[in-house]
DNA sequence: GAATGCCATTCGGTAATGCCGAATAAAAGG
DNA sequence: CCTTTTATTCGGCATTACCGAATGGCATTC
């Protein structure tokens, strides 16, 4: 583990995410501060960045906000992954049989991130997640992927997080939740039950690629109360089906597949 | 203009803006030889940028793609994109009406950036644009922007520009164009006829912001057999009072409005 | 299965470069 | 108009990131 990292790159990564844990908006002083920087190392990395279209300043208060370029190279990503292009039809054609809100998460590097969101017509719009990281513990598609991963990842994951507390129905308790990854398993789903949201349910299930490790999930969101026992049977067979056929697609021969 | 530009960042930001010219999967030997950097240097950097998220390694081959951090950045900034916040109501409405593709470019740094599209439900789907550049010169929203900057700032940008010819309708003389501009300007709306791809039109209207400069332009976009002696009246109607209402949403309170 | 070629990765020395603290300029506020 | 705050510039020094060369790993060929 040898690590050569170049300093003023990780320091440009660090002006950057900054933006996204703190405000949209920030002073060259405000970020000195945040990274323990001194005011001229912080400015010489933002004109560069300024520079190339990754910050751009507001020419009312001084203050810098992340740029255009940002857009340009986050959506050529999102054009490239290869889950949300095979997923999207099956993601499309599942929100018009159940008519409420689909989204689609992957794993990538120990988060797990919102990658696609369609929306149900009955649907309030909720607040769009697309590019956020969802929580492994409180979420469906996180405890659905943890379900799923081998246990000594899962457990490293699960040790290394905060268990950070929602609502009063998140769970909190690393054993308890363990415990339910195993009937996630029996299950073939995962279900979160107001634990990120109050009066939010979900219902997920994970997605597998060719080797047959799991890679992403898909969830259906919607208000508690609209999963009544008429409606949550088709949704719970919706999502595994969808799923199922997703990993299919990926070439996933395995035997986490609908009966 | 002392520009004291911090290297490695700058060459940072090369690695990830060669994938958006090149293909989304590059190898050292590749990125190296592009960008004229010895493998070592390249490595360097790459291996920052893959440790952050902003490039990640294909276990297969060994090379690099952009990253997911990458996409989480750029969805934060397409969340704070003030244009696209007020813009997407009106958008939505227009749509409605229209029941064709609209789309929102924004003017960002000498650049026509598409912002938001919003599909029309008879409509083909026509590749997707978000994140990407619109060319000046043979775009409804690109002439519409260049209409109605000030003479200076559109005669810099048409002389730095190439005057790509796409289809035989494009317009690649200088003369032409300008002279285009001011029936634009006359009419308050551009139209591209098969400029950038047979069979396509579109028509389209600036957007002003408080201080009355141009920062961005919505069109519709439909196939021209389409938009008949019947139509053209209201998409240009549409156009033109869904674009003077989002500029008076900004605080515009200038003269181009609709009457 | 040895050998070859290709490419990612590591290493070591060195010159350049980016970092810091201090000075300056510019802007905001009272 | 003066004070305060914050962005920007400057100069010198130590660090760091760069390069060329060496190594390692993988796959393809004979």
């Amino acid at each position: 583990m040898s690590e050569r990292l170049i300093q003023s790159v990780e320091r440009a990564a660090d002006i950057l995410e900054l933006f996204l844990v703190t405000k949209p908006e920030l002073s060259i002083k405000e970020i000195s501060e945040n990274l323990n920087l001194s005011k001229s190392t912080v400015h010489g990395i933002i004109k560069t960045l300024e520079h190339r279209g990754y910050l751009q300043q507001n020419p009312e208060d001084a203050k810098y906000r992340p740029g255009i370029k940002l857009f340009e190279l986050g959506n050529f990503v999102g054009k490239h992954l290869d889950i949300g292009k095979v997923a999207r039809p099956f993601i499309r054609e599942l929100v018009d049989e159940l008519n409420e809100t689909v989204h689609l998460v992957s794993l990538q590097r120990d988060e797990v991130i919102y990658i696609e969101k369609v929306e149900g017509h009955s649907t309030l719009t909720i607040y769009s997640h697309i590019g956020k990281r969802a929580p492994f513990h409180s979420t469906g598609v996180g405890k659905s992927i943890l379900a799923y991963l081998n246990e000594n990842e899962a457990n490293r994951i699960l040790s290394s997080i905060k268990l950070e507390s929602f609502t009063k129905h998140t769970m909190t308790n690393i054993e308890d939740i363990k415990e339910q990854l195993h009937s996630i398993r029996e299950q073939g789903y995962a279900v979160d039950d107001e634990e990120i949201e109050l009066g939010l349910k979900c219902i997920a299930a994970p997605i597998f690629n060719h080797q047959g490790n799991v890679i992403a999930s898909i969830s259906c969101a919607a208000p508690k109360m609209r999963l009544d026992e008429n409606k949550l049977p088709k949704v719970i067979a919706g999502i595994k089906k969808a799923a199922a056929e997703i990993s299919i697609c990926l070439g996933y021969k395995g035997k986490h597949l609908i009966e």
